[in-house]
DNA sequence: ATCATTGCAAAAGATTTGCAAGGTC
DNA sequence: GACCTTGCAAATCTTTTGCAATGAT
């Protein structure tokens, strides 16, 4: 029942929200309304977020909907758990982005601008999976991050914007 | 002067110490006692450490070569700086691990037992150029880690170790 | 003598935890 | 009603910083 979410090449038949319910139900956990709000929130915006970012754009405490950054760390915590979130480390912070539904990827990473830009590479996945045979590792992920500077950065460092900068 | 410090593919005339004296002297720094103590360590030892790892190796407060944890965090960045050592970050910690003198590799990542596995792929370098200039992202270095289970860790569940284990 | 560097104590930043009050099943 | 969750305050963990004393050149 319901639509099929997807994004990509991964098809599914549970919206975000509903594989959350089936998660909770499973582990006899509570569907509440600060996890309502979360989830609703998270799946209707595709950016990589960090847990700052995310509790800027929620209610602010006094407002309707709001949850506190207790409940959003441990919340966030159980979207990984469940297969919804993945997590990952940068410069010294968690960011979040969506794993259900959403094709596996790795990233370039602007050190100018912070920005993150997703690539597909299955040759990456065979080259992974051949050194880890190699090793008589056995894989449950990766996670590869390309650094350096975007195409835009590179364009205005050639080109000063002479509008704010360097007077 | 000195012998040629090599470790793999890459050739270098300075040892890590030469190198990091020439570094200070072109910036004005000085050559200190910890920032000998620490040089000296690190590099005769070759494995990854985080700063708590260090510091446990090093002489304990009172003794003989004591350095401060505040010490320790800013010579390991000036060695960063200097190209002595890299520095990337693991479950939510900055590790380092050899740069200078050291052949560029990526790592294998066990969460059974935390062990890094390092590995070296040609391939690996091909493919990110290839990705990087699709995007006309000018690559500055890139950081891969493969998750998993090594094989000590997939050898002993199988075989549990009857020692301490699971009584 | 000058000025970089150190250690200490304290601060900072991100995330986690104990617990009493409140909400969900 | 039982017991999971929440928000608060406080703790934790890692790393950084201000500053007076110390040390290198």
């Amino acid at each position: 029942m319901g639509k099929n979410y997807s994004l990509g090449s991964v098809e599914v038949s549970l919206s975000p929200r509903e594989r959350f319910e089936e998660y909770l139900q499973s582990r006899g956990m509570r569907n509440t309304e600060q996890r309502r709000v979360l989830v609703e929130h998270i799946f209707s915006h595709h950016e990589h977020f960090d847990a700052d970012q995310l509790i800027a754009q929620l209610p602010a405490k006094g407002s309707d909907g709001y949850v506190s950054r207790p409940t959003v760390y441990r919340t966030l915590a159980e979207f990984v758990d469940a297969g919804l979130l993945r997590k990952f480390e940068l410069n010294g912070r968690a960011v979040y982005e969506h794993d259900y539904g959403y094709p596996q990827h790795d990233h370039l990473y602007c050190k100018s601008c912070q920005k993150l830009i997703e690539f597909q590479s299955d040759e990456l996945i065979e080259l992974r999976n051949r050194v880890a045979e190699e090793q008589r590792f056995r894989v449950t992920g990766h996670r590869l991050i390309i650094y350096g500077t975007c195409q835009d950065c590179i364009a205005s460092r050639r080109r000063p914007k002479r509008k704010v900068d360097q007077i």
